[in-house]
DNA sequence: TAGATGCTTCGGTTATGATCGAACTATGAA
DNA sequence: TTCATAGTTCGATCATAACCGAAGCATCTA
């Protein structure tokens, strides 16, 4: 009967509603304090201590002291990469009260640090499409082209190959119910796209919001 | 604050040990009655009534009422994803009291119909290095040759393409942290290895038995 | 028809855990 | 040093929901 990990532990742990106010805020990838965690989920300090405490206990978040201040991230892709999952599967249900917010994520949202939604897809399967990414399995490479290719468009491939985190990972996207571009490629491709204004972080949410000048650069280097 | 999909009502869906252990069971990808899955969870048939009800609200499973029998299966292929996935970040927390049926689903078991565990992986890459199978993007398609391999294996491809749920698909597997073949070609495969004796289930758990023999004539047709 | 089985609804009990006020420690600023 | 801010621990309160007994409805068998 007892089959396998346990898996209602880490649900309930997602399962509060605190705590995946919390989650949720972290999958920009930033990592957060303990009081901005806490304002984010709409509950006191004390609270959100001990919540922190749990995910920290269940390895879902990883913290690091720095002065008097405690900041949190996601313990792993891994981590985001399920919460990507159980977005999919609430997102299919009618629960799907659209506001205008919800729009915006649903073109192009920050997830763990790289570009997700209908661009995230769209860069993605262009990259494979010019062959600058070659899907082999489960495991996806730059290519020699690809190598050319985001030199040329700012971002030098060696040092990302030192990075622990591996180059090139995908990410079922819940809105498009495909698969974007993660790992350490991700992260530099939306670094490296901020840093050339075509896109930048709304304040207040995950949404990432094009300028005009940008989603026609954005297009002409990522089309289908 | 509210961005997205509400992950924690399903998170919490899932949270439950009961629901848990009823969804669990259902990974098998057997439609089992509202009486064994109330004795899969260790409750009565109220309770066991009570969380079925909701997991059918919340879209997880999906009932079908034959006679007096009332069956259930999960809702969709990305229900067992997720589950999977959630699996994964459990096992990665020390939980592991490693037990001595853990190894045989570590080794092989069923996901949803298909094989998964380390022969599921396998299986999966031996058929991209064959180029039976060719990922592209995110879509997974039968290669010519593929459709040739399939046929002498004794599976009939027409009959599949004209099934509602996709061929191919993918699908993390939660103990070996790579992917394996999902989709109605993967519980085809496994099917027809049920049927050559190569494999039988196991009947306390999802566990996969291999026979000796099944085992060589696995490996050599499945070789890396 | 009567009896058995599968499933559901209702009501009451109980346990779990989320929450906050108050008091505490640790770090930084003045 | 003194004060302010960040985070934690403790204790008490309170709401949610899991659970089962009892009773009901539906379906199949004899």
């Amino acid at each position: 009967m007892k089959e396998g990990p346990d898996i209602a532990g880490i649900a309930t742990l997602i399962g509060d509603p605190a705590r995946a106010n919390m989650l949720t805020a972290l999958m920009s990838g930033k990592a957060l304090t303990a009081t901005e965690l806490a304002a984010e989920a709409g509950v006191t300090a004390q609270t959100a201590s001990g919540h922190l405490a749990k995910l920290s206990q269940g390895g879902l978040v990883q913290a690091r002291k720095q002065g008097r201040h405690k900041y949190f991230a996601l313990a792993h892709a891994d981590v985001a990469a399920t919460l990507e999952a159980l977005m999919g599967l609430a997102a299919g249900q009618l629960r799907t009260r659209t506001g205008p917010r919800d729009a915006a994520l649903r073109e192009a949202r920050v997830c763990y640090n790289h570009l997700a939604g209908r661009r995230g897809v769209q860069m993605f399967e262009s990259l494979l499409a010019q062959e600058y990414l070659h899907e082999d399995g489960a495991v996806i490479r730059l290519t020699a082209a690809g190598d050319g290719f985001i030199r040329e468009f700012g971002i030098d491939p060696d040092v990302m190959q030192s990075a622990r985190a591996p180059l090139c990972r995908s990410c079922l996207d819940w809105s498009e119910r495909r698969t974007h571009l993660a790992g350490s490629l991700g992260r530099a491709m939306l670094t490296r796209m901020e840093g050339l204004d075509w896109v930048r972080r709304d304040k207040d949410s995950r949404a990432l919001l094009f300028d005009p000048d940008g989603v026609a650069a954005f297009d002409r280097v990522f089309h289908i």
